[in-house]
DNA sequence: CCGCTTTAGTGCAACGATATACCGGAGGTT
DNA sequence: AACCTCCGGTATATCGTTGCACTAAAGCGG
């Protein structure tokens, strides 16, 4: 790989002149320097290291992302959407898989930090962020992808869909199709989106006066390293207790369309049909929502909108002077044939 | 962030002997000097700036990784496996995805060759791979993840599942089963895998003299920039030309489990069911195959194996001394309720 | 023709690590 | 006592870039 050395010999100016000219620094060239430079950086093709001008300048053009795991297809969309709004910004995106393990998030963070990434995109925030807390104090960017504006930590900017309005949304419409014994299935309140959706629905509930017609089944999941296609899999064995429940609901609300897809198949074992056995939604859209059979009423989150805001957040020359921000985005209903009016 | 230099003060020691003691190069070290060094660098929470020990020793622990789009639950399981493996080494990842553009690629390739990376691996190899054959020519290490031992380029390694004999043996497990006529579902020739996926159900197809009875049918994608899930939508739409075939197949192979996904649900929309009316078979054994309704059968491929040889391959010290390699991987015919004996 | 500003461009010290070459002193050999 | 050999450790150049401080030459008013 050529230098700026290589250049500048090749151009017979100094170093620094190629420097100048790479960031043009105005004001200093004479047009004929300015082509003779020019015709030498493409002629040796060359390309400022990078790492150089790291070292150099102490800024990085890359950042670091957390998920628990990119075989899930929400962290799939999500990492899509951050390396493309990153990639608009001519930043890289350095991949991470968690398995929602706070000791490994804790070390790829430190990793991160290491490389001097501009900044931590948490794909999924556990519920003590202290060790990224941490390292925020210390200057490092960080922005919670998930959350809720009230759970905000300090140093920790949240970027997130309004995870408790999407469960208050999915209640509202099916209550409005004329569900009352509604329920909501979701795992372990590890991460604070699964703790915002659950208060959602639970606030949603009351204020429709449901009481004991509103139920919540948690299910439990493997403590991680799983790919997270067990949130699925759990999914399939937890539709036997509803299956079974005494008063069967007539409505079912998921975590989000993962769990959503393996509830589904569970269903379908045990000779219930969606919808007219049971009503359901999902939380996310994915785009196997609309594949499914049948197709699955979800609340989209803006992935690319929030991918952006993100980014900004990171790369934005507030930095490290802004407060702590919480931008929250609104879900979307998109309705499909998995809801429909309840029977009477 | 704290330097080799603020160790070396607090240990009353040179940044030389620190850089020893990292380094562990042996012989030189008074136990007592070790030990001031090792409480300095806990105390002080040093870690090495990655970012110069690049800059100096020219090597980093970081590989590049070229995927179509990581929202296609098959690349974010491919990512997975390829991060999980890259961090048992030691290695970082750098996610991009190119939507099969070669401009894209080409540009991504640069600018982590600017960046340093140790090598590249690619999801996706495009069938014209001049851009990456150039840079590897150069010395840049590359590994195609998908692709066929005869399509070995200069310069490009290869790590993938053997593509021809996944629809070999999809072929013949429908054969097995009584179907002759059978139709092969796939996108436009772009990829090496494609190209290797259709030949292998010809000869397949030739070897049973199925004659006419085996159908190819090609379904055009849009050009890029889609996210993947695209694949499945047109699935969706294809669905209708083969309702409508003349002398209906009896039995599909899909490309891949996406597009399966969305012939499924093509199919449904236009009465057929699965497996009764159309036997299907899916390849790469997503994890969504199982959650199908019916569940699909599918060909798995051995991801975490495949994904250990590809960075085994990168971090060797074989390295640019190696010839071209390709190492091919046999698929696993998962049967699943998608595939039942034909109706006589 | 002298001094002053402007223009065009160079020199050099960093950034944080590594590694080669070196060096002072203790101990052993002859 | 002079010489050699280890041992423990340090000084220094270097990787590719940046940006400040500097300078040589040209322009210009008086």
């Amino acid at each position: 790989m050529a230098t700026i050395l290589d250049v500048a010999r090749a151009a017979g100016v100094s170093a620094s002149s190629v420097s100048n000219f790479l960031n043009d620094r105005r004001g200093k060239m004479a047009p004929a320097t300015r082509e003779r430079i020019e015709t030498a950086i493409t002629e040796l093709r060359y390309r400022p290291s990078r790492v150089a001008l790291q070292l150099k300048t102490g800024k990085t053009a890359t950042i670091g992302l957390l998920v628990p795991a990119v075989a899930n297809p929400f962290f799939g969309a999500v990492a899509m959407a951050i390396q493309r709004a990153a990639q608009a910004r001519g930043y890289q995106v350095i991949l991470c898989n968690t398995f929602r393990d706070p000791k490994r998030e804790r070390e790829f963070a430190e990793d991160l930090v290491a490389l001097g990434v501009r900044g931590i995109i948490t794909g999924a925030s556990l519920l003590n962020p202290g060790h990224l807390s941490e390292l925020a104090s210390k200057g490092l960017s960080v922005v919670a992808f998930e959350g809720d504006a009230g759970a905000a930590v300090p140093g920790i900017h949240v970027v997130s869909v309004d995870n408790a309005m999407a469960t208050t949304l999915a209640v509202d419409h099916l209550v409005t199709l004329g569900h009352r014994r509604i329920a909501y299935v979701t795992g372990p309140a590890q991460t604070a989106a699964r703790v915002a959706r659950l208060k959602g629905f639970r606030t949603a509930a009351e204020r429709h006066g449901l009481g004991e017609d509103a139920s919540v089944h948690e299910i439990s999941l493997p403590p991680n390293d799983y790919g997270d296609d067990m949130i699925a899999e759990l999914g399939v064995g937890a539709a036997l207790a509803l299956a079974k429940a005494p008063r069967r609901p007539t409505a079912l609300i998921a975590m989000n369309d993962l769990l959503a897809i393996g509830l589904a198949a569970g269903l379908r074992e045990h000779g219930i049909t969606i919808p007219d056995d049971i009503a359901m939604v999902g939380i996310d859209d994915l785009f196997l929502a609309r594949l499914m059979n049948p197709p699955m009423t979800s609340l989209r989150q803006p992935l690319a909108a929030m991918a952006e805001a993100a980014i900004a957040c990171l790369v934005g020359d507030a930095g490290e002077a802004a407060p702590t921000t919480a931008l929250i985005f609104p879900p979307e209903l998109i309705v499909r044939q998995s809801t429909v009016p309840a029977a009477i």
